[in-house]
DNA sequence: CAATAGATGGCAACCGGTTGACAGATTGAT
DNA sequence: ATCAATCTGTCAACCGGTTGCCATCTATTG
């Protein structure tokens, strides 16, 4: 008996790698609980199958020998990695480090690991990344993805899949209600005596870019502002400052950017002119992202409680694998105004 | 032929938990192709164990099964995981967005996948997560680690593990080479004709901080100015708030501070008080984060060049992996002085 | 006290690759 | 033509758990 430990012990060292000490598995327990090695597995993850008597032993013996099960070996019979991924469109958008925050911290209190992949924007990347991935998680987390409908749908087949800022039929969505928070935006400014407003807008194949849009409209509707859309090269500081003049040339006196970064460039551009904000245009920004607030006058913006998108996603998800059913509807989180110092009344 | 093929699809397809067509294994391309599973193994990731005529064959037939390796088993044997692990201090730190997205975009460039832990700034976090991760990843990058070095050494002694942003003997490390971006700075400070430096010092645990408080005291006396010490509460903007007092005690007239957070949090604080930034008091900070520039004045900031930090953390690491030795001194990589708004002529 | 149901532990097959050992086929040198 | 050296493919064991099935043992019931 000590015997075969020993020589056990002799063979393997060199295995691994790097020297590391290959770790005790199930065998090395049953060998000293006196016990076969299939209980132990049932000791240790079928709660119940065991008499509390043997899981003692064998829990002991775990402890002994400071045993931690090798994820690869589980994952390898029964598919379980104890994994979720998340698939980001830009991950220096910080728009998804909310997200990504968000979703590691609640999927890091159930034991699952976060595992990470950009898709850099781009339809194609992401549908590989996608795959790729689909076959090393127990589930997938989308944050506003750019493929077809039909593509995540597909994906969704095979595994549970959460989207986060978008909605697809028959794939549980979390998404942020932007109505209260736009209506909020845009009786704010209608108060402060602003009559034309102007919306501009991300990427064209951005579902909650158009979605922002349609919310805004029906505000505008509602509070009776002309309201029109302008197109941004892209969604970024940079993108802001090249939509500043068409903002100008729009006549409008209250701007609402679809996100804080063209807004924040919008500012920055418009003060270069020497426009003052809020006094001649009032910015509002949407989601709220880290550093809204760095700027001068601070950044008014529609807050998109992304951490809690994350969260929520990362819950659902979780759920999902508990064998429960996604939600029949996308879950929604309610957005808020978030008044600061770029919106306000307009001096004519 | 096309009947195993069908009776094979036929009695997978309840395997895996949500009706995954199980996926075609080397079997299934070994008697599409005719040969023994241990030679497509050995064709597909063997590259000349195999004649070019088998491989050829073999490679076709797994294009047209459109095999993907599974990568548990190819672990579980192997040990070798195509992952590679990372744990930061703070997800919510921009800091580490940037580390965070050079380590992911250099190891998926190489086929690698990201895992993502957070330690949320707790040393025992740490080592669990790290612990954790190491039996699932091949290697581990730490950024801006918290635990004892010799902890570190332990968990290098297992596995590759690169560190960011802490230099630690024995274990490859990247670290950001303060001392050209600090004496920049104090340079252009000292030539603005301040002559009173204060420095406001981050977490005391850390290596960093304390590595660039001896930075700004060597540059101080090289250039012959007066440096004192600041302690932050924490290194956030509302740290940077509250430090706002002691600053103005000091009758320091230009700051650096260990990160943008604090700089950017004493500027508003200053500014609230009706201190004018650069005029009166110059601050500069450190890391130049996203959102730096946001600020009005933008921030002047010594840009530790966190990407490349992250990134060729990731490349030393697969190249160890590779089975290259690890360099035996820190990987420098250069700072450099951005100068914006916030620093500049002290009119007195 | 016999019959039976339920609880418990063991056996062995299996998940899907990897790899050392080996044998048959080729090739080349003599 | 002979023999060694090299190539190439096969066999079978193995990585470390999981799980269906069965045998045994205990407790319950008539």
């Amino acid at each position: 008996m000590t015997e075969a430990t020993n020589s056990g012990a002799a063979t393997s060292p060199a295995k691994r790698g790097r020297g590391e000490k290959s770790s005790p598995t199930i065998y090395d327990i049953a060998r000293l609980a006196g016990v076969n090695p299939s209980t132990v597995s049932r000791a240790l993850s079928k709660p119940g199958r065991v008499s509390a008597k043997t899981q003692k032993i064998i829990e002991d013996a775990a402890g002994q020998l400071n045993y931690q099960v090798n994820p690869f070996a589980r994952a390898l019979p029964t598919g379980r990695t104890q994994t979720i991924g998340l698939i980001v469109a830009d991950i220096t958008n910080p728009t998804f480090f909310d997200i990504i925050r968000g979703a590691e911290t609640t999927g890091s209190a159930r034991d699952y690991t976060l595992v990470l992949a950009e898709s850099a924007e781009s339809p194609e990347t992401e549908l590989i990344a996608a795959r790729r991935m689909l076959s090393t998680v127990d589930g997938l987390i989308l944050a506003s993805p750019r493929m077809d409908d039909e593509k995540i749908r597909a994906l969704a087949a095979d595994k549970p899949v959460v989207v986060i800022n978008r909605e697809i039929e028959g794939v549980p969505c979390v998404v942020p209600d932007v109505n209260k928070g736009i209506s909020q935006a845009v009786r704010s400014l209608a108060a402060n005596g602003h009559q034309q407003l102007a919306y501009v807008a991300g990427p064209p194949q951005s579902w909650m870019s158009r979605r922002r849009w349609e919310g805004v409209q029906a505000a505008c509707d509602w509070y009776k502002l002309g309201a029109v859309r302008l197109e941004s090269s892209k969604p970024t500081v940079d993108g802001g400052r090249q939509v500043a003049r068409d903002v100008l040339a729009s006549g409008a006196t209250a701007v609402i950017t679809y996100n804080d970064l063209l807004a924040i460039g919008l500012m920055q551009e418009l003060q270069a002119a020497g426009i003052h904000v809020p006094d001649q245009i009032s910015i509002v920004g949407f989601d709220d992202i880290f550093g809204a607030d760095f700027t001068t006058p601070a950044l008014t913006t529609v807050r998109s409680p992304l951490g809690e998108c994350g969260s929520r996603a990362a819950a659902l998800l979780l759920d999902m694998l508990l064998g429960q059913d996604g939600p029949a509807e996308a879950v929604r989180v309610d957005t808020e105004l978030v008044v600061r110092g770029s919106s306000g009344r307009l001096i004519a």
